[in-house]
DNA sequence: AGTGCGACCCGAACGC
DNA sequence: TGCGTTCGGGTCGCAC
């Protein structure tokens, strides 16, 4: 489940990967992958356009071509193969870049909830997807006045607000989880009711537990194959998230589940008050 | 405006 | 080779 620090993983990757390859055919296997613009105009527009950089922004992986941003969202199981032209296309495999050298890039996405748009480079910041978005955790914008100011016509739960992109962007379900044990804030505290000192801990946490991510996605890279996709391993060490009637690392007390907001909520009773 | 919830998907896990 | 049901993950759009 790609969250920001599984999308730089595979930002990283496929730099080394698609650099400088011009795409000369696209094949769009799934059309609800592209929602923006039509299937039509996207394949007209982005034939014979180069890779020339991959960044990213918050969970959004960013491919900087001649005169537009390719930007993809990966959503829960969205990945890139790199394969040839020849070789055999898989059931997944939704929406294929031919390059000019007869290798593919092949976006593979199992629930097909992934989704791409195609935007002129100058309006990229200024329109939808990413004109909206929050900052980044390591932004320097990111203290608890910007937080106080976001939060203070809301009464949500921080589990909700923490999980919203147009505030911190990157932050998905499995590491909201951590951040609130780590900060020592129970889920389901009114986000307009934290202390500074609550909002310092989200703030400090949120860089800590996202930076680790990275470097341990990052450790994956080595056992990536040309075929395969990239996929993480840092699961292994959560601390809360999906150990519901397993004991708190801290204090022994049992891991409850609950439901906020919908989502699934993992949080120890006693830590986080 | 802020809030809540269904829709989008389908493989895995679960229940019987 | 058991089969039907539930769940989850991120985001958007709609209703209140």
């Amino acid at each position: 489940m790609p969250e920001l620090p599984e999308v730089e993983t595979v930002r990283l990757k496929l730099k080394t990967i698609v650099l400088n390859k011009k795409i000369v055919d696209v094949n769009i296997l799934y059309g609800n992958i592209i929602e923006f613009p039509s299937s039509d105009e996207f394949k007209k527009q982005i034939i014979n356009q180069t890779i020339n950089d991959i960044k990213r922004l918050g969970k959004w992986l960013m491919f900087e071509l001649d005169d537009y941003y390719l930007l993809s969202h990966l959503r829960m199981e969205g990945k890139y193969n790199f394969k040839n032209k020849n070789d055999l296309i898989d059931k997944h495999e939704h929406v294929i870049f031919l390059f000019d050298d007869n290798t593919e890039l092949r976006y593979k996405d199992t629930r097909k909830f992934g989704k791409m748009h195609l935007i002129k480079k100058e309006d990229v910041y200024n329109v939808k997807p990413l004109n909206e978005l929050g900052l980044e955790p390591w932004d320097l914008k990111l203290n608890i006045n910007y937080l106080k100011e976001k939060y203070k016509n809301k009464k949500l739960p921080i589990k909700t607000v923490i999980l919203d992109q147009n505030i911190i962007t990157g932050i998905g379900n499995i590491y909201a989880d951590e951040i609130l044990f780590l900060s020592k804030i129970n889920p389901l505290k009114k986000c307009n009711e934290l202390s500074d000192i609550e909002l310092e801990n989200i703030i400090k946490y949120t860089k800590s537990v996202l930076e680790s991510a990275i470097i341990k996605g990052g450790t994956t890279i080595r056992t990536y194959t040309s075929s395969e996709g990239v996929h993480g391993n840092f699961q292994q060490e959560l601390l809360v998230h999906g150990r519901a009637k397993e004991k708190c690392h801290t204090c022994n007390t049992e891991i409850i589940k609950i439901f906020v907001g919908g989502r699934g909520t993992y949080y120890c009773p006693k830590c986080q008050k």
